[in-house]
DNA sequence: TCGTATCGTTGAAACGATTCATGAACGATG
DNA sequence: CATCGTTCATGAATCGTTTCAACGATACGA
């Protein structure tokens, strides 16, 4: 069933040596040669194992990336980005989805080790690098994304969550808000605390504001649709006059939640804020300001690095870190008049 | 660098056929040399080199899965739903995004077979399945998803699509639409054409009623927001007063074109409905009806078709076809008053 | 005519895990 | 005590590709 080179070689008359160079070097294999052996794969069917090959070369040419959740539209632009990158060089992203879970994170960076990966790229879970450390220590080249490392000593391609948090709770207060409700979780996802420390900056700088924060199990629409739903139930003199949540996917849940019933109107009411940009952001029931954040681009960029860093083989290439600039992106749900 | 079985063996005082045991049926290999070994194992930092495993075994323990759009969330949730059931197994899947492109589609399948991938689910582009028969005339397992087969030599899980479009276009009828137009395209992707059809026949139920349709170049949200803003700067009369989208991406283009200016009250002037039922569907400026398809089940499902016709090796396995209904999930969308 | 480049081609030696026929060691049984 | 079973461990062979030292052939300049 399985056709080899060495099949190959056989009905072109020819050593298995040379059908590996007119596979990989042609133009160091004389031209009726070349035209032999394309003339036997052809006719045999020959498909490359890719085994093989990277047995014989050590690493595969693949790229790792673990990602906090495929659903997000976020990381599937991240994702995209890196492909791209990852196409240019004829090489593929191996998309692996923790969705928020210790033991999906391990697992996959497992695999991938197992795999021989070219490199990984991961938006890490909680604030232990340790098994990202022992990984790159074996020799894996390792790029943050959406993540810096604690001790700088990894490479990271990310975007800087303090500001974003600052910028949109800064644009709630500018707006007239006082009684600002925080929604996200768990806080152990970086991104989430430091959104949460932006927030809190840009309160410090308002006296008469306050901020609640209200924590969701995880960052989903279902989990902000929860968050919305409680925030609904409360007396209305107890709710916040306005929502930031720690992103899109948990604002469209809240949203969810008020429009139900339609007692609580947005902005009117609470005005919301979201974190991401999506796509869907734009077309919500209200559409939805956010903080813009360049996915693709993170994603590309992460790649990039990646690429440069194993390049740079045995020599330690120095790390590298990358910080993209969050933008506010004001729609309907923030432009209500503030009470 | 690279630690080997061989080494492993060397530190522990065995034979690499005893490391191998240990990895692969410690119950064969007496507990105290199981102890030793993994004792080296983990001192040395052993980790296995799947390249090698999967060129002795022939084929890889990943399930390749090529889809049409990565960004459409119905395709992220049949990955899942695949990956689900792969996990059970022990399997990965490797996620190809072809885009709706044959060069990229082609690409995948390639790359898929050099990696010997223990099957391929594929959502695939045109019509022509030459390709897909090739491959699986030469051993890897295919399932189709989300489409059923031409000639009924492949396994496929897909949904009526037929039956989903004539619901659709029914419950615009039954609520009082008589223009109907049908945003979508390329007409040659199989659920298109499908679902045009379905939209066909129900409108041949009812003489009074008309279809137009507005091809688009894809399926995304700028598609449908071109087709959208085509449509508002008609003058109203030449308007239809209702739009039926092949997917929920056009259609929340498509939404977002009305909506913009506020020239165009969905539904009052013009009703809407979608494909897919996504998440965010029900989030949308206007809370979409649409068509729900069990995606993650799909993907379960593909999976196992797939591991069946594995299991089945040589010995030719009758290709199975599993067909699930589509549903009619009503919202705001459609449930304005009719004119 | 002899050296010496250049060009094409060869074939054996890796890469690292798994398999399997073989055999050693030890008890139990008659 | 011989025989038979059972349990463990061994190590060479294998998977398919790539690499590389070596070699024959041809051409060129000295």
């Amino acid at each position: 069933m399985a056709v080899s080179v060495r099949d190959v070689a056989a009905a072109a008359s020819v050593s298995v040596g040379t059908v590996s160079n007119v596979l990989n070097r042609p133009d160091k294999v004389a031209p009726d040669t070349v035209a032999r052996v394309l003339a036997a794969i052809d006719e045999l069917g020959f498909v490359r194992n890719d085994a093989a090959r990277q047995l014989r070369a050590g690493r595969s040419r693949s790229i790792g990336l673990v990602v906090l959740d495929v659903r997000n539209p976020f990381f599937t632009e991240v994702a995209r980005g890196a492909e791209d990158r990852a196409a240019e060089e004829g090489m593929t992203i191996l998309l692996g989805n923790s969705d928020e879970n210790t033991d999906r994170e391990r697992s996959y960076l497992d695999l991938f080790e197992e795999q021989r990966v070219h490199g990984v790229l991961i938006s890490p879970l909680g604030d232990d690098e340790s098994r990202v450390q022992r990984l790159r220590r074996r020799g894996t080249p390792v790029v943050l994304v959406d993540r810096v490392s604690e001790d700088r000593s990894l490479s990271s391609v990310s975007v800087d969550d303090v500001v974003g948090g600052e910028l949109a709770v800064r644009h709630l207060v500018e707006t007239g808000r006082r009684r600002i409700a925080f929604v996200g979780g768990p806080t152990t996802i970086r991104q989430v605390a430091d959104r949460l420390a932006g927030a809190r900056r840009a309160v410090a700088d308002a006296p008469d504001v306050v901020l609640e924060v209200l924590e969701t199990p995880s960052l989903t629409v279902l989990d902000g649709r929860a968050a919305g739903e409680a925030i609904r139930e409360r007396p209305p003199a107890d709710r916040p006059d306005a929502v930031f949540a720690a992103n899109d996917l948990l604002a469209m849940g809240v949203l969810q939640a008020f429009n139900m019933l339609g007692s609580v109107r947005v902005p009117d009411d609470i005005a919301l804020i979201g974190y991401d940009d999506i796509d869907f952001a734009a077309a919500a029931v209200v559409p939805l300001s956010s903080i813009r954040q360049p996915a693709a681009l993170i994603g590309y960029t992460a790649v990039d690095l990646l690429l440069k860093e194993a390049a740079a083989s045995d020599g330690e290439h120095a790390p590298e870190r990358v910080v993209f600039q969050p933008e506010l992106v004001v729609r309907d749900s923030t432009r209500g008049p503030a009470r």
